[in-house]
DNA sequence: ACGGATCTTGACGCGGTCTTGACGCCGCTA
DNA sequence: TAGCGGCGTCAAGACCGCGTCAAGATCCGT
């Protein structure tokens, strides 16, 4: 499922949108100002963001680059302002598109639609092999012997951003802002916590990794 | 360079376009009907494509349809219908966006460059190769002999930026200041004691270094 | 409201890495 | 030729990061 956050402060805006986006299959978070933005965008994880460039806290321009540099979904700007260098500037600080106030919903839908069908041809070649166990991140399984293996989310989360850059390394601090967010990147600790268990449900021998493997004081690398 | 497909059937809008692109370094191609703009689409692939809705010989979600499907480089449509039904319809067809006319050249051109960065995630292979051993800047891994070689985070700091600028002298101090900030800028020691071990991991005759080189009083140098 | 799963947090030991100092060699210069 | 500065080499101790474990906090569905 599609999930879509939607950051605006004016409640009304935020209802329409909601039951509408809903009615189309779409899950939706919602977030009134910047900080609860980035919050959200770091803990649910959304395949594309509305983002209203007026919001009480702080400027769109600068949500928009803290979005960007750690996450590459789609950024749709919504705003009231028609003044074209106001749409250069977002556009150039990374936003996919601009849609004016008042906007007419299917457009928006649309246009949420093209932004979408642009971001997802990820989903190729979606199995990754190993001697030890099998990753479908299609599916979002793990198989090992045979047999599914039960991951938590956040074990699965780690071990997607690993596989999807197969062979090569990931920096703690890169693994970190994309599964905790950009306010985590110190926080080694939980690396150390998760890959133990990782390879705890993966590899043959634990101890020793053959396909999750540590490059310390760098960080973290996939081995097919 | 970037090369554009203008597809438009009025020569003055084509004229302020060509003029405009070219002045940003833009290559441009131009195409007065749907026929035209399938055969350079062909012939000259271009990186992004503006295509105006209403041609003279066929509709403009035809054209759409007829890129579409064996091509994947972002089209901008430009219309001068406003009418929403229009637009929903472009971008259902596979349009990445829908600017109506009259447009601001600005807004056209930032919404050119958002659907063009969009598109480029063209990563290039960072590989860099000696008779000896081959770095890969990318995936932060060495080769030599057909076996990884393992580097300590230090180590591999040095290495990095030698090999960024293969070929030309690195200053120890330059050296010093990236790998261990600018309070060590005097600290030739570490380089003295850091190159040897890289020499010992990577030369062939460490004795004798043949690619990372030593310029007497001077700094060091990578020899591709 | 309850119970289980998941996530967070802290502590500890160990191994590898970094830092530091000493020594000898070589080439340059006086 | 003697002195000097820069370089390569080596080894030892300090230090840091990793794996591991377990307990508390939090989230979630029943």
């Amino acid at each position: 499922m599609t999930r879509v956050l939607v950051v605006e402060d004016e409640p009304q805006i935020v209802r329409a949108l909601r039951i509408n986006l809903r009615a189309r299959g779409y899950e939706v978070d919602a977030a009134p100002d910047g900080r609860a933005a980035l919050d959200l965008a770091a803990r649910r994880h959304p395949d594309v963001i509305l983002l209203d460039l007026g919001l009480p806290d702080m400027d769109g321009t600068e949500v928009i680059r803290g979005l960007r540099g750690w996450l590459t979904v789609p950024i749709i700007v919504l705003s009231a302002r028609h003044a074209s260098a106001e749409k250069v500037r977002a556009l150039d600080e990374g936003a996919d598109d601009y849609v004016t106030k008042p906007f007419g919903m299917d457009e928006l839908l649309a246009r949420l639609r093209a932004a979408v069908r642009r971001a997802a041809p990820a989903e190729e070649a979606a199995v990754v092999s190993t001697e030890a166990f099998t990753v479908d991140l299609a599916a979002k399984k793990v198989r090992r012997d045979g047999a599914d293996v039960r991951l938590t989310p956040t074990e699965w989360h780690i071990l997607e951003v690993l596989v999807r850059d197969a062979g090569r390394l990931v920096g703690q601090r890169q693994l970190l802002r994309e599964v905790w967010g950009p306010a985590y990147e110190k926080e080694t600790n939980y690396l150390r916590v998760y890959l133990a268990q990782l390879r705890r449900k993966l590899e043959p021998d634990p101890a020793r990794p053959r396909h999750l493997i540590t490059e310390p004081g760098m960080g973290y690398r996939f081995e097919p």
